[in-house]
DNA sequence: AAGTGGTCTAGACCACCTC
DNA sequence: AGGTGGTCTAGACCACTTG
């Protein structure tokens, strides 16, 4: 058959997201109950349920205690991004990957970090500029900011070897990652790094990670000039 | 209690995950299997079962059948983009909202458009440009193409009214979108519209929805200089 | 071939929230 | 206060994939 059984649960899935597509139910209007539904379709109540909250989780669907289930009044997009590390994703490309080292040092935090951690200005932090280069050609610029309160041992780290990102990644897990993206015209040092002429358009992603409450790192991420983030869902 | 129930899935998965934090089970190791998970912290398989598809989804470790559980070796990032109704965001965030409609028209669709598409270059698409308006100041430029296939009754829409985004959105859900986001140096014309010196460096987002496999809309929205896209996870 | 995760069921109880 | 979704259980069977 074509599509997946009937009463799977994403053939019970298939099947509301049917009625939403053809206004069965529209923006607003009240889904039965799981139970009502189970017996309609001929399944398990807890079939239902992983059904809903898939359509929930796609944000198509709400659902409330007592309150029940109705079609999301106003639609959302919802993209997932996946951001590997640099390494990974040039090696990905079919490309030849290094990094090289441009600064880096120990100091008190800026109060634009300190801000960004929540810390004291009088806080150690690292402060680490590295180029990821793409078969040879500037790939991403990574500035990253380190809170040697949370990670006291990235002192002692070579990073001729490993880049920051990678270390950071594959030695401090974190519970939480904010991320913001914007663009901004490059200035004139970083054009050069870059090989790029000054003020041409780049895509920055800023992450910073935390671990429980504690901030990890913060780090801001040039892009290549051209260089488009993807998603699908 | 602080945490929850050591025996809900979440807490066999912060149980699980904690183990990980802490580098009891490392990048690339190899889980115990569900069924020993539950003996060892006294649960059903199936609330183990919960609990790791959960990791999986957070991309912390990677399941498969007979392979076993094991812990990502090359974690990645990921955030999930909202990306709301151009108005619903405007009006979050307390701002008056109105939109212009620029332009207008319908006709054979380009080669770019038709390619994005998968179409022929015979197939008849509107194309509207309208800028959408917060606090009576530009915020995003949308570039828009509609296949006129799939949506015909698209023809009859009065867009002085609604926007195209919003009556897409609330007539013709999709089953799937692309995005890519870049940065751009913006052009001549479309920086008289948005009221920035041309070659500024703007955040552009392009969406394409299809319902099924066939193509709903691609649209190009250039946001407002300084415009920052965030998550959290 | 066999081991592992994925799913389904039926039933029970719980937590939240509207009515 | 009662109705709804959320979760948990125990057991069964299935599907995939590796050894």
């Amino acid at each position: 058959m074509s599509d997946l059984d009937r009463t799977s649960w994403q053939g019970i899935r298939d099947q509301i997201r049917e009625r939403i597509l053809d206004s069965t139910y529209r923006p607003g209007d009240k889904l039965p109950r799981d139970h009502d539904i189970a017996a309609e379709l001929e399944c398990a109540r807890s079939t239902v349920q992983r059904a809903m909250r898939s359509l929930a989780d796609d944000g198509i669907v709400e659902r409330k205690r007592k309150g029940g289930t109705i079609v999301k009044p106003d639609p959302v997009t919802r993209a997932v991004l996946n951001i590997p590390i640099a390494r990974i994703e040039i090696e990905n490309r079919g490309f030849d990957y290094r990094h090289h080292l441009i600064s880096q040092d120990i100091g008190a935090a800026p109060p634009a970090i300190a801000a960004q951690f929540g810390l004291s200005q009088a806080s150690p932090v690292a402060h680490v500029v590295a180029l990821h280069m793409a078969a040879g050609r500037p790939f991403v610029l990574e500035d990253r900011w380190i809170s040697l309160d949370t990670v006291p041992e990235f002192r002692s780290v070579d990073l001729a070897e490993t880049s920051a990102n990678e270390w950071l990644v594959r030695h401090r897990p974190y519970s939480r990652c904010d991320v913001q993206i914007h663009a901004t015209a490059i200035d004139a040092d970083d054009a050069q790094l870059m090989g790029v002429a000054p003020g041409a358009a780049m895509l920055v992603l800023e992450r910073t990670t935390w671990i429980g409450e504690k901030p990890i790192t913060h780090v801001k991420a040039t892009h290549a000039e051209g260089y488009r983030l993807m998603t699908s869902s």
